[in-house]
DNA sequence: CAGATTCGGTACCGATCGGTACTGAAAGAG
DNA sequence: CTCTTTCAGTACCGATCGGTACCGAATCTG
């Protein structure tokens, strides 16, 4: 109904909707989900609220569009990761491209998935489970990635799939915090470098105190 | 005034300001500042609205105040890590200290310097600054310590102290971001650990491929 | 054209936001 | 005791929250 076959009756909506989401994911973005007001969205996208209400359905609903769209344009680098031929190509691809995105010049500092709501009171208790969820899914997939690399000898037999995801995941994360707070891309950079360097890691017993 | 000496005259305070403080931290630990509403916040407290900001200030101060408290309590750990004796026993010390704080059983899970407020609207930006602030500032003492052991001998020569620090607030931020979405100690404390196996890493050119 | 449908805009809903004036009681000094 | 100070509580402030009823205008079908 709403983004199903064009209503042949009726007045034609008179905005896009496509760059009407652009826009309210850059402001849930930059201002997470409670930070950002129904008039902060609404006038980011130039539309007013009867209009928005009408088109997305109420401000989870946008927030849930936003995170799509957010998926498959500034976050895309995680599926295009996924594709590599190679563990260590999936894992060079997936750091580098949070490092982009996450300091893209003409894009808000840090990760919507993130950022967008890590803690939040009751109101805001959804927004946060959806990007729970979201970032699971990711971590699963890449798990599944890992595991297939395993499977073909690409990764060491014992190594843990599950846990190389969790590591590279957390250092991603760790990423788009640090860009939040301001920090540039050529130092995230760096810091991404550093840890594909020794990558992947031994899973095994602790090494000894050098 | 507010903690200086305690005045002699007028009825004494009914409650106790720690404990108060205490149960304010929690709670933006938990809902992050925009998330936590004065109604939240006086109910944990045990205290009426006119009570706290005769006591604190008002929210901004009590969200200062509690993350002052956070830091001498639940992130302690982070000085601790700084005095430890080698650069080895100071990454491991904050690693492991992190998956600790951040996933307290009696304790919320998650960093309050991270889920307190990474995106905000206007009202909550002075708080997300000062998290900031405070990060940047933990980021800066650990490159300090990186660079004197250095000049010591206890880190290579062409190791970069900075970039270190930065590499290790990344991985704990990320520890952090994983365990605010649920993810257990044992699995964050794996994480850890597979970071320190490879730690310090090399901060020369890339290794070649594998 | 007539009739149906949706548009964008205003004005408003009850609830909650952070913050404060006011009040009567409690506890100090003298 | 009186006087002063601060307590804790209620009730309220204007502003804003997410969400909606209503409107005239615009644009479709037939």
């Amino acid at each position: 109904m709403e983004t199903g076959q064009k209503a042949a009756i009726g007045r034609p909506r008179g905005f896009d909707t496509e760059e009407a989401l652009e826009r309210a994911m850059r402001v849930f973005w930059e201002q997470g989900y409670e930070g950002a007001s129904l008039t902060d969205l609404t006038r980011a996208m130039g539309i007013n609220r009867t209009s928005m209400y009408a088109a997305f359905g109420n401000k989870e609903d946008l927030f849930r569009k936003s995170l799509e769209r957010y998926t498959e344009g500034p976050a895309s680098y995680g599926a295009r990761a996924l594709r590599e031929p190679t563990a260590r190509q999936v894992a060079t691809a997936l750091l580098n491209g949070a490092v982009r995105a996450t300091t893209g010049i003409g894009s808000p500092a840090g990760c919507l998935g993130v950022q967008g709501s890590l803690a939040a009171g009751e109101p805001g208790s959804n927004a946060r489970d959806v990007l729970t969820t979201w970032r699971e899914e990711f971590v699963s997939l890449l798990g599944d990635r890992f595991q297939q690399a395993v499977d073909e000898g690409d990764l060491p037999a014992d190594a843990d799939a599950g846990l190389l995801a969790r590591h590279l995941m957390t250092v991603a994360n760790g990423i788009a915090v640090q860009a939040a707070g301001g920090i540039t891309r050529d130092v995230l950079q760096q810091v991404a470098d550093m840890t594909l360097r020794s990558w992947p890691p031994a899973t095994g017993p602790a090494q000894p105190d050098a």
